[in-house]
DNA sequence: CCCTATGTTCCCAA
DNA sequence: CTTGGGAACATAGG
């Protein structure tokens, strides 16, 4: 479910929220998640992004790092109520921070600070199209396939990489070698306009994402693509087309992202 | 019953 | 080594 924008959205609040609790129980419901010993008592310094991963640092330079996949997310109560497909929780000084996830994919995994930068580019960090030009090399991958992969660019998930697409238009199947440096450029542009954009709104809540606090998104209502298939460009108008690429659904204009 | 889903990883083929 | 396809993970909703 979360890219980047959401994943931003959720840390800014979590820092609000939780910085400077203390740890006063964990409760795991699912099995699957890792029984975490050790962090009873901790009391929380920050919480970050990287990528689209989570991390909350806790004194004693140690970490809690979260990926919530495609249905994960965190939910903030003051009290105990019940809160449907809650994982897993931490009952902090304040209130209670859920992890709800129907499919359970989301992970969880306890360990020493990452501390600086990891290998990926992020977006919001100064990402010029020269970097992304140097990034790309003499990769033969599609640029969509490029945007998303998370060893590269940290956070751009199938939506965004949609979107970005078509601001710039360029095709999505485009080699990733093959763009010069004006292109990249309008990537380096959309990319940065696009998502923030996203982060004022709230994120992207096509289907049922919400913030800690349960509120939705309203960046749905900026999509120029995806999930609009068969509708009219706007600004062209031909009909935007929906193919399959690496399994994954992808909308653009057939007409403005022809190369 | 069918298909789809904002993510990642693994296996396999070209 | 790179690229691309498909399945798997587990569940809900149309």
């Amino acid at each position: 479910m979360p890219e980047l924008p959401e994943v931003e959205t959720l840390c800014r609040q979590l820092d609000r929220v939780i910085s400077g609790a203390r740890v006063r129980s964990v409760v795991r419901w699912d099995r699957k998640l890792p029984d975490i010993r050790g962090l009873r008592g901790l009391r929380i310094d920050a919480v970050q992004r990287r990528g689209k991963r989570i991390e909350i640092d806790f004194e004693g330079d140690v970490a809690l790092f979260i990926h919530l996949r495609m249905t994960g997310r965190f939910e903030w109560h003051r009290d105990d109520e019940p809160v449907r497909y809650a994982r897993w929780m931490l009952e902090l000084d304040g209130g209670r921070l859920y992890l709800s996830d129907p499919r359970r994919f989301a992970t969880l995994a306890f360990g020493k600070r990452s501390g600086g930068p990891g290998n990926a580019h992020d977006p919001l960090q100064g990402l010029t199209a020269a970097k992304l030009s140097r990034a790309a090399g003499a990769r033969r991958l599609p640029i969509k396939a490029f945007l998303t992969d998370q060893n590269v660019i940290g956070g751009i998930g199938n939506i965004y990489a949609c979107e970005i697409l078509y601001r710039a238009a360029i095709s999505p199947w485009r080699r990733a070698c093959d763009l010069d440096s004006r292109k990249w450029g309008n990537v380096e542009k959309a990319m940065a306009s696009i998502l923030q954009k996203a982060i004022d709104c709230g994120g992207t809540s096509f289907s049922d994402w919400a913030d800690l606090f349960g509120k939705r998104g309203c960046y749905q209502r900026f999509l120029k693509v995806y999930g609009r298939e068969g509708k009219p460009c706007q600004r062209c108008g031909a009909p935007i087309v929906r193919v399959l690429m690496a399994g994954r659904a992808t909308f653009f204009c057939p007409s403005c992202q022809a190369t």
